[in-house]
DNA sequence: CGAAATATGACGATCGGTCTATATAGTATG
DNA sequence: CATACTATATAGACCGATCGTCATATTTCG
């Protein structure tokens, strides 16, 4: 019947990172969250600390993700697909009390070097999604390069308004940076005429 | 002569805390940088820890907006200074290797609650930083409502983009996206005829 | 039954932040 | 010049928390 507690683990890991960062959360914290003893961590995750972190980084981004790849083939049109995309992330925001983010940020901001094996994972992470933005929008007839630093604007502004939002605890405002996002978007779709 | 005892606790606590978060610093590591022993401290600053990490986050939200400031000002127009602002940010995060950010995004994601001195003092700068957006650009003849939305967006923006750029240790996207912006507050100005 | 997989919680070395004493300036006063 | 006094700064004891390890139990299955 220990089929759920690796799986606890995790989602504890990456709750508790949310509300308090990296560093703020402790070994203690995540076990009496999932109920397990202390030797069991080191049972299921032998690197320890940043293995839990690791996996439960992972197992955030892959959600994201999802929904992310969701939003971009329902939409009519990229523009659509970012509004879609952040309005998720502000039901979501609101919906957790504003326990919620991105699962890379907090990693980013508190890990000391490059080198980890952490800092690698956060760097495709934030890769793939500029790369899914930007596809969608080559896709749909925006040139490459304007395409891929729409692609970063995008992902920044909504890295950034996560941040603000949990701030401020005002996820209204995650939707109106979405908003200027899709209309940003939408005029790189159908560029004036000159 | 601790003429400067203060001021270096300040200093090594407002850089710490950009290396690894609010909760990856120690006391210790804040006294070994500055040089001072254990309990000047707490003379210094009786209110303990948060003492000194509000008083780091101030001195970086000062600083920061300071150079907002100038930059908005001398530049000739608002979609100019955002981009000078932006610029500067790049420079300043590429000359500290990488390690350079918002006084504010490590704060807001490693505090606990929303009901501290540190989160009000947060909410503060991003309100503050966001007004002076809207009025540059509300003086530059842009629509209140609309002004509002893209200030938040801006700061949003740059906020995600030193994230991602230390994450991928790469400073020209933070200038990238500070052209995206500018090229949105410039059309915000000079609106197409219809 | 026996063997592999999982769970358990006590243990130790280290480090965390806080606080109460103690020492050093610097200045005022007779 | 000496003493008293106060602001400033230092010193280190304190206790609880931290992570990782390990020897021992318990379960799960062939």
């Amino acid at each position: 019947m220990a089929k759920g507690t690796k799986e606890r683990m995790i989602e504890a890991t990456a709750r508790l990172i949310q509300l308090r960062g990296l560093h703020g959360v402790s070994l203690s914290e995540i076990l009496s969250e999932s109920g397990a003893p202390r030797g069991s961590l080191y049972f299921h995750f032998p690197g320890g600390k940043e293995s839990v972190v690791l996996a439960a980084m992972q197992a955030g981004i892959n959600e994201a993700t999802e929904i992310l790849e969701a939003c971009l083939t329902e939409a009519t049109d990229p523009a659509a697909g970012v509004r879609a995309f952040f309005d998720a992330a502000a039901e979501e925001m609101a919906n957790t009390e504003y326990a919620f983010g991105c699962p890379v940020a907090p990693i980013i901001l508190d890990a000391p070097g490059m080198d980890s094996e952490l800092a690698s994972a956060c760097r495709a992470a934030l890769d793939e999604w500029t790369a899914m933005y930007r596809n969608a929008m080559v896709a749909a007839g925006v040139e490459h390069g304007r395409a891929e630093r729409l692609a970063l604007t995008i992902v920044a502004s909504l890295e950034g308004a996560l941040i603000m939002a949990r701030g401020g605890r005002d996820a209204s405002l995650i939707r109106e940076v979405g908003d200027e996002m899709g209309m940003m978007v939408s005029q790189a779709l159908t560029p004036p005429h000159h």
